[in-house]
Parts: C-alpha cells; sequence; structure tokens
DNA sequence: ATTAAAGTGTAACAGTTGTTACACCTTCAA
DNA sequence: TTGAAGGTGTAACAACTGTTACACTTTAAT
C-alpha cells in the first residue's frame, strides 16, 4: 500500500539530454498551488501527466457520492497513466494537490514516439502501470473483505510485514476510515474492541501489533 | 463488465507469418480440459499467457475464505498479461477452464523483443492493460457502493445501457451474489423488494428494467 | 495564551445484511 | 418417468454497521 514506486525515479536519467530531457521532446510544464483540484473524474486523458514535485491525493467518488479515499501520491511519479490508452481515456478519480505541485504534460503522441525509440521508456511504463493494476487488485481485496476487523487486521498485517510490528501511519481516523469505506465511529469502534482485546495498540497515528495470531484469525 | 476485447482479435494479423505467428517467435501452446485449474493465486507469471480458444473464469480469494467472482473471459484474450512486469509478478486470482481451452504462452523476453520491435503488438498491449485497469476501477467502484440495491442499481443501469432496458445475464443468482460480494439470500431479498416496488422484472436469468429514475435514486 | 478547528472516544438506536433452515421449482440424466 | 442435483423464494433471528449526537483532547493560528 506504499506509493513509492521507485522505477520511475530514473525518468530524469532515461530521458537524460542536459536539462534531463531529450531536446526534442514536445512537453509543457504547470503549476498548480496547494489544495486545487487539478483533474476531476471524467476529465479527458489525453497526454501523460507526471508530478514531478509535491504530493497529491486521488480519491474516488462513488454514484451514491460517498468518499472512497484511494491514495496520496507523492512526486515524481506519473498520474493514471494506464488510461492515455483505455477505450474511454477519462480520469477515473478526482486528483487534489496537497501542496504546491509541478505537472510534467507530454501528448499522447509523443508518448508513443518516446516508446518506440527508447525501449527503456517502454519498460518503465509497462512496470508502472503493472503495479497499479497490482496496487489496484490490493485495493479490491481490501474491500471484498466484509469486516471492519477484517479489514484492519489485513491492512495492519501488510503494514507490519513491511515496517514491523510498530509503525506510524500518516492517516488519520477519518481518513483511514475513508480509505476502508467505512464510517468514522464504527472504525473507532472496532478499533477500541480490538484494543480492549490486546490485539493491538494505537497512540495516535502509532500502531502497535500485539498479536499476529489473532490478527490472522479476524480474517477467517 | 463485458468482456469482449475487440483490440485482440487481430493478434492473428499482428503477428502474422504464414501461420498465423512470425516465423521466428519462441511460444508454446498448452491444452487443458473442462473444470481444470489452470493457475491459481501466486502462481509465478513469467509468460504471456493467451487464450486462444475456450473460455475460463477467474475468481479471487479473499483472506477469509470468501469468493469474490470476478470475471468471465472468452478467446482470444490474453491473462493478467499486466502481472508480467510487475515486481510482485504473480497471478492475482485463480483461472479455471469453463470448456476445453487452448493456451498460447510466449516466454516474457521474447515478448518484450516482440513489443520493442512491433509496435502494433505494443500498442495492442497497451490499450489491453488500460482497458484491464478500467475495468478493476469500475469493479471497484461496484464494490464501494454499500447497499445491495445499490450495487443491483449500478450493475442493471449499466447492463441497461449497453443492451437495452430487456437483457440476460449469463449468471444465475448465486453467481451474482458472489460477482456482488453478498450473500445469496440478502440478494435476492433485495431483487424480490425492487420486484415489489415495481422497479424491474426478473424471470429466471432474463431481467427488464421498468423504472430508471427509481434506480437511480437507490444509487443516491 | 487563547480560541477555533480538527481529531478522537463513546453511546443509543435504527437499519441493513448475514446465517440458517426449509419448501418449492427446474433441469437433466438414468 | 423418476430421482437427484441445482437453483430460487422466503422467513426468523443474529450480527454487524451506520447515524447522530455530544463530550473531550489535541493542534494550529492569532
Amino acid at each position: 500500500m506504499k506509493n513509492i514506486d521507485p522505477e520511475w525515479n530514473n525518468f530524469r536519467n532515461i530521458s537524460d539530454g542536459g536539462d534531463g530531457f531529450p531536446s526534442d521532446m514536445k512537453y509543457s510544464i504547470k503549476f498548480h498551488d496547494k489544495n486545487e483540484v487539478i483533474f476531476r473524474q471524467g476529465d479527458l486523458c489525453d497526454a501523460l501527466n507526471i508530478l514531478m514535485t509535491g504530493s497529491v491525493k486521488t480519491e474516488m467518488i462513488t454514484e451514491n457520492g460517498n468518499l472512497l479515499g484511494i491514495e496520496i501520491i507523492n512526486a515524481p511519479r506519473p498520474l493514471a497513466p494506464a488510461f492515455l490508452f483505455s477505450g474511454n481515456n477519462r480520469f477515473p478519480v478526482d486528483v487534489t494537490t496537497l501542496e504546491d505541485v509541478e505537472i510534467l504534460r507530454i501528448p499522447k503522441d509523443e508518448v508513443i514516439r518516446l516508446m518506440t525509440s527508447q525501449p527503456d521508456f517502454m519498460q518503465q511504463f509497462l512496470i508502472h502501470n503493472a503495479n497499479r493494476t497490482q496496487f489496484l487488485t490490493n485495493r479490491l481485496q481490501l474491500l471484498s473483505i466484509k469486516t471492519i476487523k477484517g479489514k484492519i487486521a489485513h491492512f495492519l498485517l501488510e503494514q507490519a510485514g513491511e515496517h514491523g510490528d510498530t509503525f506510524t501511519l500518516n492517516r488519520n481516523q477519518t481518513e483511514l476510515a475513508d480509505f476502508f469505506g467505512v464510517a468514522r465511529p464504527s472504525l473507532a469502534r472496532s478499533l477500541s474492541e480490538m484494543i480492549e482485546e490486546g490485539i493491538i495498540n494505537v497512540n495516535k497515528k502509532e500502531y502497535k501489533v500485539l498479536d499476529k495470531k489473532k490478527l490472522r484469525e479476524l480474517l477467517v
């Protein structure tokens, strides 16, 4: 559930030509302020947009009007690159800036030219899209768990696997509830019960996994 | 929610070389019987597998052991091509044959060679992956609707948009419940109530949308 | 330091869904 | 034709989650 895509860190290297890009590459750069909605769900997606500096959050609005938080994206990373080539090439989410950002925009035909002429660029693109698909699949798996405690268990076990039994989240309770697609008080209740049962410990945004075995049982 | 990917119908054309493939392409073909599990969730994915004839179903097993039906795939179509390039290149789902099938297997390095040497092949690959991503996003959207009636409404409106107000599904009630990630009797109850309210009509697998306005209200 | 805003804990209640069980109806094969 | 198996309708109850409301704590800004 981490948002690190190391393969895009060498984007500048891939297309290096002195100033970081091939001298003949067509592109434009846009700047946006903090807390600005820069793309909306349904917006046409006719260029590859790469977040060069700053961070954004993506949110999906379901048809019932609820917010289903998806993820926080830190630079450098492309935004929804897969949709550049989809039949209905429209943004699947709302994109909101969390700080001042810089966006590199490469038109679609230019992307195609780069991919055919620069195999490395193509492979990075493929790898990134593959990881995105995997991310969505994980998300699907999380949402398909029906109980709140089950979702918490799935999520915390995943985090513990990556960062050890004690870790700090960058989400508050409300954001975590959105992430799980549940109501905030319901999440708080489940967390309280799990603390009561001695399975976990929570202090602000710091989480401790105390009993992995019981956590796993919650997935059953 | 249809499983047609027209862009892959000309796969034979793309790589045509007399017998349908380039004479120097490395590949192998495997045959499997009906009702065979040919890939399991977690299997290594080190080649591009293309379903040439027959049909399969993919199922995701959540950690709580529940089945979350994903889709039915008809030939010709590649199976989980995106995961060929992902960091953790493992199958995200179980794949089970619904009839006798023929699978074309192209090793990963050969796929890379084809992509760099045949721009059309690359574009088809990109388009397909983009559509897969969109499919997953739709699936995510459906699952994020919390009420069963809401899911039904979302699904039926989508179907009605594609096929008109009367259409026949290729899923029975149990499979539809799995697709929605809900219990079968719960789905039956919601359907009954919606029939009672004159919103829809159901006869076996034939569905009629009677009141689109009320259906849309269920999404609110 | 003070105040407003944001975040958190908790309770009561309503509403929805899951579970289990069973009757009935199809379909298909022996 | 007659089982047997699979599919569907329904009911009673349990379990879980959402809603609303409010008190309390923490954070950030002036």
